[in-house]
RNA sequence: GGUAACGUGGCCGAGUGGCUAGGCUCAGCUCUGCAAAAGCUGCUACAGCGGUUCGAAUCCGCUCGUUACCUCCA
């Protein structure tokens, strides 16, 4: 009844039908956030686009082990052997441990994070707690042939690796070309050759984060992490890979490289998976144009380029509703669209609580039958045509305009089956909740609406209508709030 | 410079050889005490120029425009 899903793999570049390597179990593994600054835009789309595919591989009954990790070594800013360490440079600015700046920053990725309603991993490993796996996966590829040492720091030998593996498989590049293009030739420094990358870096005298090792006092480099973590939680090899399209080079290619030259040999992951960029007018939000948004921001609305404040669901709904693999260019009128479609998706809900199928008098009409469950079957269509959750939410809406009809009696119910009935509600429900991770926020201020009752309780009481005063009182008794009648006025308190 | 994408109606955003995407906006109708919600109807599309084809937004070529990666970035 079901169709497969299928998911586009970024090192063959084409869509594949989804099969594990070990079914009933999926194990996935997604690049997290550098904490050293505030998760943006950016980070929700990555976190959100993932947490749809984890949602889902679970409601098809797959034991999913999800591993998201946490950087939290200093990483220096480029591959130089200058370059500040940017949690070394925060820390030092606030005066601060640097694993003070890490733990903050952490705890507010997982705050928003929360609030957008995403799953929390199975595993969170974070890159400092794990230098003992790093280092023995560098003596590995040491004793293989595709490293050197140099002063204390270890290099991934490319252009030896690329004698008989392909460096270039996943991003498509080509080593020479990568050679004769590579900008800056100077600050190389000990490297042989600029495409090799650090697999650790001796730490200069002034540096914090530091680990001994048998090369020298310092720490790992910016790629290793993953490739240890990954191997030490799922396995040498493991389905899923995610991350930003930014991560494919070079990180997830160095990644590839690490694994294959380690005792692993392997791509580490079957299925390659890449969510494309936020733009901000077409151009890419990022950390290092100064063009992002943080998550917080977004949510209060203090920021100079958004119109007012834009709830979380709204942000999820926004992301959902493009394709995870195209850009997606911000505006305020974007998300105040968004804020409508998600509203109308969250009505359908509470107008599916409210319709009943009748006890007696069906009388089935198999046209509506057929359309209806062709329209489940749709939302489901464009979930596994590699996770195109603009095209569920499309046929959520279809679905939703003849839930609307059968609320409203201009469809008739009994001129269902009690089956298409069910698949219709299940699906609907589903969906929304389950797989999209859609919820209903709360209503406004809540005081607010306290204060209303207030008023009519007011009136009531002046005109001394007891019976509805009567009513009031209960009614809010029951959500455990009494009314005070004060000679100064009337205000309320919770009960006690 | 190398590599890879993209260019869809007022806005956002799917689709990728013939069959209404969808949401938001706008106009009209039904419903309604007035509204709102909901339903129905309508309005502007596939960057340009060629080619392949019975038929192309969809394939091919060229032109123009935009972007991403090649440095840390989700």
């Amino acid at each position: 009844m079901q169709q497969k899903l299928n998911l586009y793999n970024t090192l063959t570049r084409k869509k594949e039908v989804f099969e594990p390597l070990h079914a009933p179990f999926v194990g996935m593994y997604l690049c997290g956030p550098t904490v050293y600054g505030e998760p943006h835009l950016g980070h929700a789309r990555s976190a959100v686009t993932f947490d749809v595919l984890y949602r889902y591989l679970k409601y098809l009954k797959y034991k999913v082990r999800f591993v998201r990790n946490i950087t939290d070594v200093g990483h220096l800013q480029n591959d130089a052997d200058e370059g500040e360490d940017k949690i070394e440079k925060i820390a030092k600015a606030q005066k601060l441990e640097p694993m003070e700046v890490v733990q903050h920053y952490t705890n507010v990725y997982h705050r928003d994070l929360e609030k957008l309603n995403t799953l929390s991993p199975d595993i969170e490993p974070r890159a400092s707690g794990h230098i003992i796996e790093q280092i023995e996966m560098i003596k590995e590829i040491l004793e293989n042939g595709f490293a050197y040492e140099v002063n204390g720091s270890v290099y991934f030998d490319v252009p030896a690796y690329n004698k008989d593996h392909n460096y270039g498989k996943l991003s498509g590049r080509i080593i020479e070309d990568l050679l004769s293009n590579t900008r800056d030739t100077e600050g190389q420094g000990e490297k042989r050759s600029p495409l090799d990358f650090a697999l650790w870096k001796k730490a200069s005298p002034s540096h914090i984060m530091r680990w001994p090792s048998p090369w020298s006092d310092g720490f790992p480099g910016w790629h290793l992490e993953c490739s240890a973590m990954s191997r030490k939680y799922l396995g040498d090899n493991f389905d899923i890979h995610g991350g930003g399209l930014d991560l494919m080079f070079p990180h997830h290619e160095c990644e590839i490289a690490q694994s294959q030259a380690s005792h692993s040999h392997s791509d580490a992951a079957k299925y390659w998976v890449h969510n494309n960029m936020i733009t901000v007018n077409g151009q890419k939000m990022g950390k290092s144009l100064g063009n992002f948004i943080n998550l917080s921001e977004l949510f209060s609305g203090n920021h100079q380029m958004l119109e007012q404040a834009y709830s979380p669901m709204t942000i999820r709904f926004f992301i959902l509703q493009a394709h995870y693999r195209s850009t997606l260019d911000f505006s305020n009128e974007a998300l105040q669209a968004a804020r409508k479609g998600y509203t109308k998706l969250m009505n359908g809900l509470r107008v599916l609580d409210k319709i009943q199928y009748p006890e007696e008098g069906a009388t089935p009409d198999e046209k509506l039958n057929e359309e209806l469950l062709k329209l489940t079957e749709d939302c489901f269509r464009g979930l596994n045509d590699d996770m195109n959750t603009a095209r569920t939410i499309a046929s959520l809406f279809n679905l939703l305009k003849k839930i609307n009809s059968l609320y409203l009696g201009q469809l008739q119910i009994g001129n269902l089956t009690r089956g298409t009935f069910d698949t219709m509600r299940e699906t609907y429900r589903t969906l929304v909740l389950d797989i999209l991770g859609l919820k209903e926020e709360p209503l406004g201020d809540q005081e607010e609406m306290l204060g209303l009752i207030l008023d009519f309780y007011k009136e009531a009481k002046e005109a001394k209508a007891y019976d509805k005063v009567d009513v009031i009182r209960a009614e809010l008794k029951k959500q455990g709030i009494v009314i005070k009648d004060l000679k100064t006025g009337t205000d309320w308190a919770y009960e006690e």
